[in-house]
RNA sequence: CGGAGUGUGGUGUAACGGCUAACAUGCCUGCUUUGGGAGCAGGUGACUCCGGGUUCGAAUCCCGGCACUCCGACCA
């Protein structure tokens, strides 16, 4: 799109209301307004950003036989007192409403009641099992501290599956083709290397669930990483783990402090249970379903790549989740050369875009100066740029936001860059 | 929820209890400039978070709220 028309601007100086670097680079370059404490909303870029992302982790999902639904974000209290978890005193993150004829509701925190209930009216013989079920949805949860910009909000999309299986056996497959995905989905929006599968706190039903925690100072969470094998272990579990790696049993770990980007978790038949979710075996006998959840919460993976990716002249995204493939600059100057440049751009930007390459085109009528610094805030990873030099040259400028030089190449050859 | 701090044009800051609340930036006009936020001139923009109080006089002091930030607790 072109810059000129794009409703949000950059600031120059970060708001005194937000320490956060996530919080201070993205308000700064536009991808998203604070509304209040842990409660942000999605601009334009943010918004692109926070697509990319859910669209590779929904083609991850659907890569291990997710199906998507989008459960309600009202609930029923009904439902939540089946499971006890509608009291306050067990749950401290509730937000709760009411109707006016004075029935209360709940704003969800997660969804496992409802959708396990729900299932109850689909799920009946083994033949209706293995299933898997997923959505995006919003998130409430009332925080006593929200706090890191976006990290840790009070109202936040969550994309959260929930795994319907015969017997542990089939389960822990699931589990392990879920925990493959999640490593898949890390690689894929550029936070592989940092990003740890971490033993944590297993619950009722297994000896350990695993979290995905990236390394990242604004992280709340203490982690000992294994460079052996390349996991870490939970500061929850550590001493149970004698401080032996549970992986390949290494005694040399570090501590790192990371952010929670993912977690996976056996349920076992804890709300199977619960909801009376049951299935017959193929002897007609009725045994219970095992369940399994994983979540990721897109925000905190768009507030971590900030956090750790970013430089001192501002965000640098990963080619996968980055709003724009390409930032297109034009230099335009004053006189003859000026209506040459812009010609030439919109040449461009028209060519780019019939290719459907996504392009923030700056056409913007301001000086080389503030456009650069504008580019490295936003942080598409490609800059290309076109001035009088170039066209002298018969050429296009291309660099890279990570900091590879500037090269420049024919025009015919743009398509090698995507 | 305990503790600490901060609320002043859109943004970032200044102002001893005392002049019409100042400066920078942004935005608008004009000129000038055009490869790293250039320059000049003019202009726009603030019930100093809200409500009380003290005082001849409050952005400034006091009380009460609200909001935001940080530390801690909490985070099934």
């Amino acid at each position: 799109m072109r810059q000129s028309e794009l409703f949000t601007t950059t600031r120059r100086e970060a708001p005194t209301d937000e320490v956060a670097r996530n919080a201070q680079l993205l308000i700064r370059a536009g991808y998203i307004h604070k509304e209040m404490a842990g409660v942000y909303s999605l601009l334009p870029l943010g918004l692109r950003v926070m697509e990319k992302i859910i669209s590779i982790i929904r083609e991850e999902m659907n890569a291990i036989g997710g199906q998507e639904v989008a459960l309600s974000a009202l609930q029923d209290k009904a439902v939540w007192q089946k499971s006890g978890r509608w009291s306050d005193d067990v749950v401290d993150v509730w937000f709760k409403t009411m109707l006016k004829s004075g029935t209360e509701l709940g704003l969800g925190f997660t969804h496992e009641e409802p959708l396990t209930s729900l299932m109850v009216e689909y799920i009946h013989s083994y033949r209706d099992l293995p299933r898997a079920v997923y959505q995006f949805q919003t998130k409430f949860r009332n925080e006593t501290r929200a706090k890191s910009g976006i990290m840790r909000g009070r109202e936040f999309v969550m994309k959260d599956l929930y795994s319907f299986s015969r017997d542990n056996a089939e389960h822990e497959k699931f589990y392990e083709r879920a925990k493959q995905a999640y490593t898949r989905v890390f690689n894929r929006v550029g936070l592989g290397e940092r990003t740890y599968i971490t033993y944590a706190s297993g619950g009722t039903f297994s000896k350990y669930s695993h979290e995905f925690q990236t390394l990242c100072a604004a992280g709340e969470d203490t982690i000992y990483v294994c460079d052996t094998c390349h996991s870490a272990v939970n500061d929850e579990i550590i001493d149970e783990c004698m401080h032996t790696c549970p992986q390949c049993g290494s005694r040399d770990l570090r501590t790192e402090t990371a952010v929670e980007v993912g977690n996976i978790f056996n349920l076992g038949t804890k709300f199977s249970d619960v909801f009376g979710l049951q299935y017959l075996d193929e002897r007609g006998v009725a045994q219970p379903v095992v369940m399994g959840s994983y979540g990721i919460g897109p925000g905190r993976v768009l507030g971590t790549i900030v956090e750790t990716l970013s430089d001192e002249r501002g965000i640098v995204w990963p080619k996968s989740v980055a709003p724009f493939a390409a930032h297109l600059v034009a230099l335009t100057g004053k006189g003859t050369d000026a209506v040459m440049v812009r010609e030439a751009t919109d040449t461009l930007y028209e060519n780019l875009r019939q290719r459907d390459i996504a392009v923030l085109y700056d056409d913007r009528d301001v000086q080389a100066g503030e456009k650069f610094a504008d580019a490295d805030l936003i942080g598409i990873p490609l800059r290309i740029v076109v001035s009088a030099k170039t066209l002298a040259q018969k050429k296009i400028e291309v660099s890279t936001r990570s900091g590879g030089e500037k090269k420049m190449i024919d025009e015919k050859e743009i398509h090698t860059l995507f």
